[in-house]
DNA sequence: TGTCGAATTGAAGAAGTCTTCAACTCACCA
DNA sequence: TGGTGAGTTGAAGACTTCTTCAATTCGACA
């Protein structure tokens, strides 16, 4: 059927997918529920054509849904566990960031460089 | 100090850093423990230089540290919430695969379009 | 010191992604 | 049927990221 992809091809992409911050955005909003567009663009500064382009690489990648309803279109998450990724990434996210203003202590501390 | 970076753009940074085929690799490996480079040279098909570059990015990022020994650069992850964040995205991952087998069936039964 | 192996860097072109604009579809309602 | 609001799409240029090559650094060792 199709040419099998490796697993860290498809592992990439799918971070690739998630690497925008209006994506992030669109993915952190509908973990309160499913939304309009418009309810979205109207907590994201972008754009409608631009938020439509970035629907389309989350609808893509099977990560959200959209329904129409009457003349809007709605949008939710596909599967539940998002909100546990992005919760683990948050928590490397804050690691990191304390990481390296320790780092920079450090550098200032003694800069060797 | 520096201007306050938005946490969906840090977060949006931090996924597209993890979205690239070789970096993914080189993560996963590192989750046995520390490795040379020339040890992922010899489990990661891709040129010294390339490597190199991608490692650069992930050390940028502050998710491995290398360390010098002698003659050699042993890199390790600098944090332990790594395995966990892949962990996630992998079960994502097969949910996501599963949804779009489900959705490839259900178009062959119905071409609708 | 000279040379070798290990790894990194800089530069340049190729490839991919983002943004914006205009054009379009679709549902609704006068 | 025509018009309007809600979203989407295609195309084009700006912008990033990837890959590759050659040049470079650093340590080891003769």
């Amino acid at each position: 059927m199709t040419v099998p992809v490796p697993l860290y091809q498809a592992k990439a992409e799918f971070f690739r997918m998630l690497g925008h911050p209006v994506r992030i955005r669109v993915l952190e909003l509908l973990q309160d529920g499913p939304k309009a567009v418009r309810e979205l663009l109207a907590e994201i500064d972008v754009e409608a054509s631009n938020l439509s382009a970035q629907l389309a690489v989350l609808r893509r990648s099977g990560i959200v849904t959209a329904t129409r309803e009457g003349s809007t279109v709605v949008y939710s998450l596909a599967g539940a566990d998002v909100a546990e990724l992005l919760r683990a990434a948050r928590r490397i996210l804050s690691e990191l960031l304390v990481g390296q203003n320790e780092l920079l202590a450090e550098l200032q501390k003694d800069p060797v460089r």
